[in-house]
Formats: structure tokens, C-alpha cells, sequence
DNA sequence: ATCTTATTGTTTGATATTCAAGTTGTATTA
DNA sequence: TAATACAACTTGAATATCAAACAATAAGAT
């Protein structure tokens, strides 16, 4: 029982991957450009600290991470005068029309998924997700 | 509603993918071993080429990580007589034990997150992830 | 106030990941 | 047998990442 809903599970997360892929590789955009510009989107400015922390990874990756968005004009650094060791990242134009287009696809996705399911099993699936979300991640 | 939908994937994906990478590093695995190992672990023998298209990567990046694999010794090439060309990559004990032991952080996992499941919820989950496997990846 | 400690972000050096293109050896087809 | 296709490997380059060392700034202690 466990057993095959780890495997559904597991197939579940690689077709995602496979699909999250392929749509990057379509854009001008790499991998770790691709993540940053999903959590910067989601904030009207962000230090590297937490920008690093969300992606998972150390402030070293997304020092150069954000020093190719910076030089692509997707994203800029702003400093402030409350901490001048902090760098605020924010989107420029372009990287907030980049991030909308990212996240279009998503939105695409996930209505490719739930078109096989009713308006019942939508609504139960997005209930689990919600409970399993924040009980365990 | 859709929009909704899909940051509770969204969020879930992204909590899936940290769980995983945290459980690999501590590990002695990289990240792409341990994807091969998830691939190679459910296949008896298998290819240079079905192995690449599981993981969705060319076949010059599958042989330099069974490469890897064969140099830790968690897995081995088997030359066949059918067809010279092809490389057949087989897990060795080592690589057995450590597939069994990364599946079973898995199945943690999965614990982990229906527990907070009514036990009608786990099996609609389980069908409705079902449904969007075969349909949509 | 000044000295110490903590924190933010960057740099550096190393390893890992991946691809495209070219190569080799083997199979298949004409 | 010759031409073509295919499996795997190699090479060279770009990207991704980390740990550790560093610089600048902030916060706390005496």
C-alpha cells in the first residue's frame, strides 16, 4: 500500500522534473536562473541570505547565481541604508515578464493534470496537498 | 483556483526535491549516483541508452556516472553477446544495499506525509496521482 | 566608547553535472 | 560488400555547487 503510493509518488516528482526541464532548456534561461527567478517572483525584494535559504542552497551558489540574472538584466542588486552589508534583490522589467512566463507554464501543467479528474477529485487533491504541505514540509 | 492548485504543487515539489537532496548529501552519493541508482535499482539489467532516456540525460552524461558508480563499486558492466555494442549495468550487492536503504528513506517520507491523512484521503490520493501518471508524464 | 563577536555577502579553489559534437566499434540494410 | 545506422565513449566547454577564507558592517559586552 505504502509501497506503490512511494512509487506513484516517485513517478509523480520525476515526470515533473522531466517536464520542468525541458520547458528551461526551451528558454534563455539555465536551471539555477530558472529556480531563483521562481522564489524572486514570488517577493517584491529579497536578501541573498533568504533567497539562498529557500533555494537550499549556500549564499557562495547564489552570489553567482544572481551575478549572471544581474548581467542577463533579469534581476538587480539594491543596497539599503538599515544594513549596508545586505543586498536586496529585486526583478527588472524583464525578469518579472521571464518569471510570469514561467509561471504560465506551471499553470498550463498543472490544468494538463487535473483535466482527468473531476471537480470533486480537484478540489480533494488540492485539500491533501494543502494538509501535507504543512504538516510536513 | 488553478492558480492556487498549482503553488500547493509547487511547494510540494520544492519540498520533495530539498528532502531528497538533504537525504543524498548525507549519503556517499552524489545527487546524479543516486538518480541512477533509483533507475538501475528497479531494472534487473539495463542499457547505456534506456538508462539515459529514464534519467533524461545523453548517454555521454549516463557513462560518465556509471563510470563513477562501477569506480565506488555499487555497480558493474556486463558486456552481452547479442549485441557487442551494448553495455549492460547491473547493481552489484553494494549497489543493492544502497538502493534498498534510499528507497526505504522514500517510504519514510510517504509515511511521514500520509500520517496526517484520514485513511480515505491516502487512497484517493493514491488513485488521483495515478490518474495524472498515466495521463499526463 | 572601544573591543569582541556575529552576520551578510563575496571570492576562491575544487568537484560534479551536463551537453554537443566527434570517434570507435558493431549491427543492419541496400 | 558497401553504405548507413546505432550504442557507447571521449573531449571540450559551460554551469552548479560547496566549503573555507575574507571583507565590510552590525550588535553586544565590558
Amino acid at each position: 500500500m505504502i509501497e506503490e503510493l512511494t512509487n506513484e509518488l516517485l513517478f509523480f516528482f520525476n515526470g515533473f522534473s522531466s517536464w520542468e526541464n525541458s520547458i528551461v532548456r526551451a528558454s534563455d534561461l539555465t536551471i539555477s536562473e530558472a529556480h531563483a527567478l521562481e522564489v524572486l517572483g514570488e517577493h517584491e525584494k529579497m536578501n541573498m541570505k533568504s533567497l539562498a535559504q529557500k533555494l537550499g542552497v549556500t549564499t557562495g551558489t547564489t552570489t553567482v547565481t544572481v551575478d549572471r540574472l544581474e548581467k542577463k538584466n533579469f534581476a538587480k542588486r539594491e543596497s539599503t541604508q538599515e544594513d549596508r552589508r545586505v543586498n536586496l534583490i529585486v526583478l527588472t522589467e524583464k525578469g518579472k515578464k521571464a518569471f510570469a512566463e514561467h509561471h504560465n507554464y506551471h499553470i498550463q501543467l498543472t490544468e494538463q493534470m487535473v483535466s482527468v479528474l473531476s471537480e470533486d477529485e480537484i478540489r480533494q487533491f488540492q485539500d491533501t496537498l494543502k494538509k501535507i504541505n504543512m504538516e510536513t514540509f
